[in-house]
DNA sequence: ATGTACTGCAACCATATGGTTGCACCACAT
DNA sequence: ATGTGGTGCAACCATATGGTTGCAGTACAT
């Protein structure tokens, strides 16, 4: 995985109404149209920041009749936090550094 | 701090223009005219993103003379993944606990 | 067989975003 | 005193984004 795939999932999360969407799902899976329920948009917004978060691998969905139900993915989350929390070691580190470098003189 | 806080944050990591102005701000401090010498766009285009950055938490600024350098803060980095870290585990837990009720049935 | 409820697609709209150019301004060095 | 190199502001442009409405298609229940 190179930054470029993970650009895509910033910018998922990058929006509100797209964390709304997380957290309701976060409440149990659900479909567009109940989302569109308990959320002050329409169900095709929904629909489209289903497809974002689908697309940034942050949701999949399921297929239970004639309805499709999204299901959050904490996996992607996780990951990606592992690589924020080593990039931000990094510059850290660098900084430190420089202080370090600053203090001696 | 809440998720209202968060937003921001990942907003202004959804670009790869601002990934390319970290990248290089990780290699030391700079001014936005040191930064438009390497990248391919204007001055002006990387003062905006710069304010988006700030904005974040994600650099500050130091005035050095008659120029303005800007350097990256890599703790609002990590304090980010730590809170994105924490969400994809709840996540992944009522994930877990799902199939494990399945598994029962 | 028919109505209901969900999905999918398209057009459309307003605003935000990423980018540009141009110009004024200010600090520093010569 | 003057030129150079940096900042700051404003106007402008094209496209992306978040949202809407409307309609067609389809699966399920009665």
């Amino acid at each position: 995985m190179t930054t470029s795939t993970l650009v895509p999932v910033f910018a998922a999360l990058g929006d509100e109404t797209r964390w709304s969407i997380l957290a309701a799902l976060g409440e149990g899976d659900a479909s567009a149209s109940a989302l569109a329920g308990s959320l002050p948009v329409t169900r095709q917004a929904i629909a489209k920041h289903l497809a974002v978060l689908q697309e940034a691998g942050l949701v999949e969905s399921i297929r239970v009749g004639r309805e499709l139900r999204y299901r959050v993915l904490g996996a992607q989350l996780s990951e990606t936090a592992r690589r924020l929390e080593s990039i931000g070691n990094e510059w850290d580190l660098r900084l430190a550094a420089i202080k370090r470098i600053a203090e001696e003189l």
